[in-house]
DNA sequence: GCGACAG
DNA sequence: ATCTTGTCGC
């Protein structure tokens, strides 16, 4: 497991914050359709964090996305480096993040994030933002709708309803278990919607959450709890 | 101005 | 995110 410090000239305040997003968003790339589903790796990343003594884990595992089989897998432990605000989830997770990605030992394919990408109120969410500094294609699939909208997706597994600000589509409903509350999937860089619904299904065959955020969650709980001073 | 608000 | 017991169910 490594160890991160908060890189220099990360944002202090929440409009340097801002700023930030305003100054990276441009970078986004939404024209391609993404990894084909079922094939190639996706990768799960996730964080925990110990509020008390500042101390934040994350945790990035590597799926077979034929399997869902774990090949690879990869954590790192760093201080708090932003409060929580809604809208600015990405400067408290990221430098955690980037350094357990960072730590694999092959490449990630598709990154899975905890959270949402262009479903932002800046259209800059977590996913987008991780994308763009790395390069590597991005979904976010969140548990909770946000600020946005939706109309209840029919009760059947892979049922969807379009998730709404105002009238624009920034992301969709996406039902991966029959009568389970559905989860929210946004497109974050370099993958198209409806692929990024398809991987998220194919991920979730047996639970709400989808295989790669499950794994990444308990890893990075583990790697917390085994972090002493 | 007031409330809501990914993790 | 995190705080937390028992409890219902496969």
């Amino acid at each position: 497991m490594t160890t991160v410090r908060i890189p220099a000239g990360w944002p202090a305040t929440e409009e340097a914050a801002r700023a930030a997003q305003d100054a990276l968003r441009g970078r986004v790339v939404l024209d391609e359709p993404g990894p084909p589903p079922g094939t190639g790796r996706v990768t799960g990343v996730d964080v925990a964090y110990d509020d008390e003594r500042g101390v934040v884990a994350a945790a990035a595992v590597v799926l077979d996305a034929a399997t869902l089989a774990p090949v690879a897998e990869a954590t790192a432990v760093g201080e708090v480096s932003f409060p929580y605000v809604p809208g600015l989830l990405a400067f408290r997770e990221i430098p955690t993040v980037l350094a357990a990605l960072e730590a694999l030992d092959r490449d990630p394919g598709l990154v899975v994030c905890d959270g949402y990408g262009l479903a932002h109120p800046r259209r800059f969410g977590l996913a987008s933002h991780l994308g763009v500094l790395t390069g590597l294609p991005t979904i976010g699939v969140a548990k909770n709708p946000f600020t946005f909208t939706y109309e209840e997706p029919d009760a059947p597994r892979g049922s969807t309803a379009p998730l709404l600000a105002g009238a624009e589509e920034v992301g969709r409903a996406l039902r991966t278990q029959a009568g389970v509350k559905p989860v929210f999937v946004s497109v974050g860089h370099r993958v198209s919607l409806g692929i990024a619904c398809a991987h998220t299904l194919a991920l979730a065959p047996k639970y709400r959450i989808p295989e790669s955020t499950r794994r990444a969650d308990s890893l990075c709980r583990r790697a917390l709890r085994e972090t002493v001073a």
